[in-house]
DNA sequence: TTGTAGGCGTTATCAA
DNA sequence: TTGATAACGCCTACAA
């Protein structure tokens, strides 16, 4: 042991793992690079992690290659599991590593019948609508991300919980302003667009995100609309920038630092568990509205 | 080609690893988890990785424990080379890896003679002063995290770029607001604090970053304060959170991401470069003031 | 061009 | 308890 220490030598680490055939590491893959959303899911998944063996690993991929970095990943034994963000759910291929009992987890999007962390966006969408028709506003815009090819991604859920709402509680009014990304700039390009609207509206819900709504926040308090008064404004995510506007924002919370420590919970049921049924499990969490004073 | 196809062959990592004896792999060391500052450097690093063959990878530690990590990092062979952040510097330590040629790049707290990426923190601070004190402000407080043991952090840079900056504009008013964390809640309380001083400052420059900036805002505003009528707040960083406040937070521009860039490029000339300079090459970012509306 | 053998550093097994 | 040996999967070098 002196020796050890003295000559400074460490167990070479790929020889172990060869041997071993384990890693002990899980990987994040996504097709985009660091972003609050991400960083608020990394934490939740390294707090859970730094009480393990476990090591974290980020991959990021080409948009459209994360299936195949996802094998390259958990067949070429450079993670036990993956947490796959956004990835589009492409069943034969969740159907083969399911097979091969290779531990996915999906993430946001998620697949009935493969292991998944998401939230229930529709039901999120749906009672922020209801909310602010609560207090009075009739005629509500939403700003939202782009729909989906299949039809079943966060976005899509988002959407129509809004228009079922709108439905629900008879308001005829409905605006959607699809928008390309979520940074603060697309946020006070919304306000732009409003503007010149005809109809305008005396509420926005930002599906997009508290990014969004802070930067349409900027625009509009400097472009002189008065908020709340001439407009409620709602967020997305409870994000530390949500939380960090001058004016407070009132936001529709999505818990995603806990969603983080629930995926790796449920890698390691996977990975160490009895329990079969985890490959199949879905842990879905529910909305809460965050009140303050936008709305 | 067919067969490894059909059987979703994949090389086995560990096992290419060891045959090489490189990893092809960069690791970041720090002993705080994801933030909006880490968020920003790791990004920079992604994207700069993004075009190689490298991955990254992230190791959170014990504070303290951040040496040992790295050294079983680099001799364990879990990476080429660490970015080691804030960690305390420990020079026999740096002179072994350094000897044994083991690429170590340290980041905001950096030690001359050895590879680092580090940003002018007492310049900044001197600046941000002088700034104030240019738009007419006598009574400048600064808030601060806790100074090191060492007197060499980046915080006691900071720290006397702001007592420097005071001497040399004649100003007798100085007060300084020590801080256990760089929180939103903390940026609160640094109200709370302030309303209780006997001389009121009216300047308030929050040398602890952006994020208690924001949060000091919403306190003082909600509290009746104006800003920046009452008082100047100047941020620090520009981060996310600095960028997103309703009220336009002025700020001394950090460039974070860049200097994450810088880093892995650092990283790749001691690891591939004909350079033996590297080993000890210091990149430092200048200080740039970013106008807005809270000064 | 194709095939075979050895070694990277670890760990597990089996023999002494 | 200790010590030698084989095998994990890859790559490279050398032989056929």
């Amino acid at each position: 042991l002196r020796i050890i220490e003295e000559l400074d030598y460490y167990p070479n680490h790929s020889g172990k793992l060869l041997k071993q055939g384990r890693t002990y590491a899980v990987a994040v893959v996504s097709s985009f690079f660091q972003n609050v959303f991400k960083m608020d899911f990394v934490n939740g998944i390294e707090q859970a992690v730094y009480h393990t063996r476990y090591q974290l690993r980020q991959f990021t991929t080409q948009t459209g290659k994360e299936v195949d970095k996802c094998k390259e990943i958990l067949f070429g034994k450079m993670a036990d599991a993956v947490f796959a963000m956004n990835v589009f759910p492409d069943i034969p291929f969740l159907e083969k590593m399911k097979k091969a009992n290779k531990p996915i987890v999906l993430v946001e999007d998620v697949v009935p019948g493969f292991a998944g962390v998401t939230y229930d966006n529709y039901q999120a969408a749906y009672e922020a609508v209801k909310f602010l028709a609560g207090r009075g506003r009739r005629k509500i815009a939403i700003s939202i991300g782009q729909k989906s090819f299949s039809g079943h991604s966060f976005v899509d859920n988002r959407y129509k919980g809004y228009l079922d709402a709108l439905k629900d509680l008879d308001l005829p009014y409905s605006r959607v302003l699809e928008i390309p990304s979520y940074d603060l700039e697309t946020g006070r390009q919304l306000y732009s667009i409003m503007k010149n609207l005809d109809d305008f509206p005396d509420a926005l819900f930002c599906a997009s995100g508290d990014v969004t709504a802070a930067g349409f926040l900027q625009a509009a308090l400097s472009g002189g609309l008065g908020v709340p008064d001439d407009i409620a404004v709602m967020g997305f995510d409870d994000s530390i920038i949500g939380q960090s506007t001058t004016l407070g924002l009132t936001t529709m919370r999505q818990p995603v630092h806990e969603m983080g420590q629930a995926a790796f919970q449920l890698a390691l049921d996977m990975l160490e568990g009895q329990d079969p049924g985890a490959f199949s499990r879905i842990v879905t969490f529910p909305p809460e509205i965050i009140v303050r004073q936008t709305v």
